[in-house]
DNA sequence: GTGGTAGCTGATACGGAGTATCATTTTGAC
DNA sequence: GTCAAAATGATACTCCGTATCAGCTACCAC
C-alpha cells in the first residue's frame, strides 16, 4: 500500500485518506470488478472520487482494464508491464499471462499485410482450473 | 443486399424498408463506423429502429464489433467467421486478418495454465499501409 | 385478392456508466 | 503557521444504448 502511494506520489498525485481507501477497496477485491461495485464498497467515498482515483491508478497501470465476452468492462489490480487476461467466464476470476509468444506472430502477420504494429489488445475466454472440471 | 436480406429472412427477419436503408448505410462506409453516425446518415429513420438493425447484423454476424485503442466501440460490415482486425490509429480505417495462427499459440499457452479456453478477442494496433509511409 | 397476426417502426422515456462543475476542504512545501 | 495547488464530494450533465407502446406493415393462409 505505502508502495503504491509513493508510486504515485512520484507522479505528483497527493497521499489522501479517500485515495488509500479506494486503493485499499481495489487491492481487496479477489476477481476484476466494476467502478460501480467499488463505489457500493466504499459508500463512506464520492463516487467522483472513486471514478478519479480509479482511473488514476489505470494511468498508472497500477489497475488494468479488463474486457469481458460481453463486452462489460471491469478493473483488476495489476503490475505495471505488458500482459494478456485468461478470464474464466463461469467464475470470472482472471488469471494474468505474461509470457505468451503471441507478439512476435502478431508482429509478423501484420507485416504482412504492410501494416506497422503499434499495440494489441488481447483477451482470452474460457474455464479456468477450478471450473474446468464441472 | 438481397442477399442479406435472404440471411435475414432465413433467421425470421422481415424485409422492411429501413432495414434495408440500414443495411444499405452500413455498407456504404468505407471504414468502422458507430451506432450514431449511422443514425446521422440515415435521418429518416428511427434511432432505435437503426440500433436494432444493427444488432441484429451483429447477432447474424454480418457486421462485427470493432474496438479501438481507448475503448470506443465501432462496427463494420464483416462475413461470417472467425477473424481479427488490424486497426490503423491515424487513418481509422481496419483490414481484416482471417488467418493468423494465433488461435494454437493462444490454447497452448492457456492449457499450460489448466485453462480450457473456449474464444478470445483480439485487436491490432497501428498504421497501415499508406499511413506508415507519412 | 382479403384477413389476421406476428413482427416492425419510431417517438419518447428510461437506465447505466462515466465526466464536468464548483464551492469547500485538505495536503504538503516553505 | 501560511498559502497555493490539489483533492473532495454533491450534483448535474453527457453519451450510448435499451424498454415501452400505440400504430403500421409484411407475409402466410385461405
Amino acid at each position: 500500500m505505502d508502495d503504491i502511494v509513493a508510486q504515485l506520489a512520484g507522479r505528483g498525485h497527493r497521499d489522501t485518506e479517500p485515495r488509500r481507501l479506494v486503493i485499499a477497496a481495489a487491492a481487496a477485491q479477489g476477481r476484476p470488478f466494476t467502478a460501480e461495485e467499488l463505489c457500493a464498497a466504499l459508500p463512506c467515498v464520492g463516487r467522483a472520487t472513486v471514478y478519479r482515483g480509479l482511473r488514476m491508478l489505470v494511468d498508472s497501470e497500477l489497475v488494468c482494464r479488463v474486457l469481458l465476452e460481453d463486452g462489460e468492462v471491469r478493473y483488476q489490480m495489476s503490475y505495471a508491464g505488458h500482459h494478456h487476461h485468461l478470464l474464466c467466464v463461469v467464475c470470472g476470476l482472471s488469471t494474468d499471462v505474461v509470457d505468451c509468444d503471441v507478439e512476435g506472430r502478431l508482429k509478423e502477420a501484420a507485416a504482412a499485410a504492410g501494416f506497422l504494429m503499434s499495440g494489441h489488445r488481447l483477451e482470452v475466454y474460457g474455464r479456468c482450473v477450478g471450473c474446468a472440471r464441472g
